[in-house]
DNA sequence: CTGAAAGCGCTTACAG
DNA sequence: CTGAAAGCGCTTACAG
């Protein structure tokens, strides 16, 4: 035994004394219903009294739509997610959609692809370095769009600003005096690492810098990343003074690094990073970010996503402001080194 | 145009020259069905060349259930719940089902209520602190558990061993030779805050102490409720020389402001929190936790909603082994004070 | 063992 | 304006 019996259509109406598709009628708002007002109360009463309420997968086989949609992410133990979702949940609830979310890694590989072009749902966020999943996803002739990654292979997709919030941080350093500023960068596979490394070195280039290989160190978006990354840095020949981290995860564990060699944040170097947190504030030192509309760019996925048409051209760049925030992560150059 | 017109089963069964209903059986392997290899190879031809994907939605109406089940969660940025999540969804798909989550806040208040009893999914799993909406969930008539909360309305509940988990860490904080031990609670209204409170309570007083309500500042689980509590503490006429934290959340705003109120940890205050994560590692310094079976917690919570039915009395303290992880925020209490 | 038929619970053109 | 009927795409007892 899964369900007790549920109260059908059927049953409103015969107590309602009216046919089923007049229920049906009065309950979905048609506006050529209309009934009389003791007939529109009567049906309301007998939903009432019987608890009745649809069953939306019947409405669903009939309507070919189940107001349903997915968001696909690879990891829920990063904390900027939890940013997309709520602002991805907030407008669809709006819309009176309703937003799942499943991580792709323990839906297997690819197993998300099972939801689409099944009718269980009316389209997918799909977020996140997966693999070239592209033609796949095609193939269920469902709406889909890439959230927070670019794709060279469809355009369908919706990211932030990465390269100008990359540039922002760069500039805040560059102001404070730094000469030489390493790039602790994300994922080398990862579409948010390439394009916040771009913005490094178009802002190191438009400020004359010539940044070279050893100046950019990849890591990965992990407490651990950032930590082995600081470690690399901090035994090579260069001096640096300070450092454009890709992710907070990965400054982290610069900070605690740091802490663990000996160097004082910000004295010996300073250090900022890509997106903000609550936790941000109570790191030790509290740490400087660049504050990206996260949550607005899980809202203008949900958006897209259900106006427009499976094959649309989607290639949006969330223009919602970025702010820098400043914090004791990041001071001027020291007049010692 | 939301969908491209869809491969029916219909369209199967003539380019494979059966009936429908031989073509249903065959893909959904029901044993009595016996065709020759031969006809069950052009089946499956057809079905490949024709790209053929059952319609979930038809096949749950006619069915009735639709292998789909929702977690409700009361907040994606608390790190804790990624791992539940991760041991729920893991569990799911091995069962063959589909694990969706959502958060409470973004549905509404009680909006996700809207999701059981309308057919949509088959089962509910409820976290978190929500207000007491067990008469609501019942009146749904769908199978509901609540997922790491007690219930004193519904016998319907799977939850771990916080009171365990409670007495470890003040074992520690015991064994370290600590006499004055503070606790910062969780939320009152929290269940699991209660339950550590009470192992904390029960713990102290085993090993003679007397604990009194001055010992126990109430916080929540964020960094800045872990921050006001330290503030609180430090403020108070009695020495303590450690904290028994409720939550890493907490926890590491009590790292942060014992930084800057000068503190140092452990030399001036030991700090253990309920709960193991990644981060505990790449704190300064880093913490000491009971570490918690969250995953296994989530995998229960599957399977018991899966296996039960909608009426079942489930009272599920999960068994699986806690470990008390020392790390450098907790030492032995100082000669000095 | 397999085909024909009924039916899951709705919605919505179509008549009246 | 409202009722009767068809039909969404499957699954599965029921006959043969």
């Amino acid at each position: 035994m899964k369900h007790l019996p549920r109260v059908r259509l059927a049953e409103v109406a015969a107590l309602a004394g009216v046919d089923v598709s007049t229920v049906s009628r009065i309950i979905n708002g048609d506006p050529n219903q209309v009934a009389r007002p003791e007939t529109r109360q009567r049906i309301y009463d007998a939903v009432v009294e019987l608890g009745y309420r649809p069953n939306v997968v019947a409405r669903s086989l009939r309507r070919s739509t189940t107001d349903m949609y997915g968001l696909v992410i690879p990891d829920f133990s990063n904390p900027i997610y939890a940013q997309i979702i709520m602002g991805a949940e907030t407008r669809a609830m709006a819309l009176g959609k309703h937003l799942f979310t499943s991580s792709s890694v323990d839906l297997g590989s690819e197993g998300y692809l099972e939801l689409l072009g099944t009718g269980r749902i009316d389209g997918l966020l799909v977020s996140g370095e997966t693999a070239d999943v592209h033609e796949k996803l095609d193939k269920t002739r469902a709406p889909w769009l890439f959230l927070n990654r670019t794709s060279p292979h469809r355009p369908r997709y919706v990211v932030l600003d990465d390269v100008g919030a990359a540039r922002i941080a760069v500039g805040h350093l560059l102001q404070l005096g730094h000469e030489r500023i390493a790039h602790i960068s994300g994922p080398p596979g990862a579409d948010t690492a390439r394009r916040r490394k771009a913005g490094y070195l178009a802002a190191m280039q438009a400020a004359g810098r010539r940044p070279t290989k050893q100046d950019v160190i990849p890591s990965d978006y992990t407490n651990a990343g950032g930590a082995n990354a600081l470690r690399q840095l901090a035994g090579s020949r260069r001096q640096f003074t300070a450092v454009f981290v890709a992710s907070v995860a990965s400054a982290i564990g610069v900070l605690w690094c740091a802490q663990h060699l000996g160097l004082r944040i910000p004295e010996d170097l300073s250090v900022i990073a890509i997106h903000d947190l609550p936790l941000a504030s109570f790191l030790v030192p509290p740490l400087t970010t660049v504050r990206m509309p996260i949550a607005e760019l899980g809202k203008r996925g949900v958006e897209i996503l259900v106006s427009q048409p499976a094959g649309a051209v989607v290639e949006e760049i969330v223009s919602a402001p970025m702010e820098l925030v400043v914090r004791a992560s990041t001071g001027p150059v020291s007049k010692l080194r």
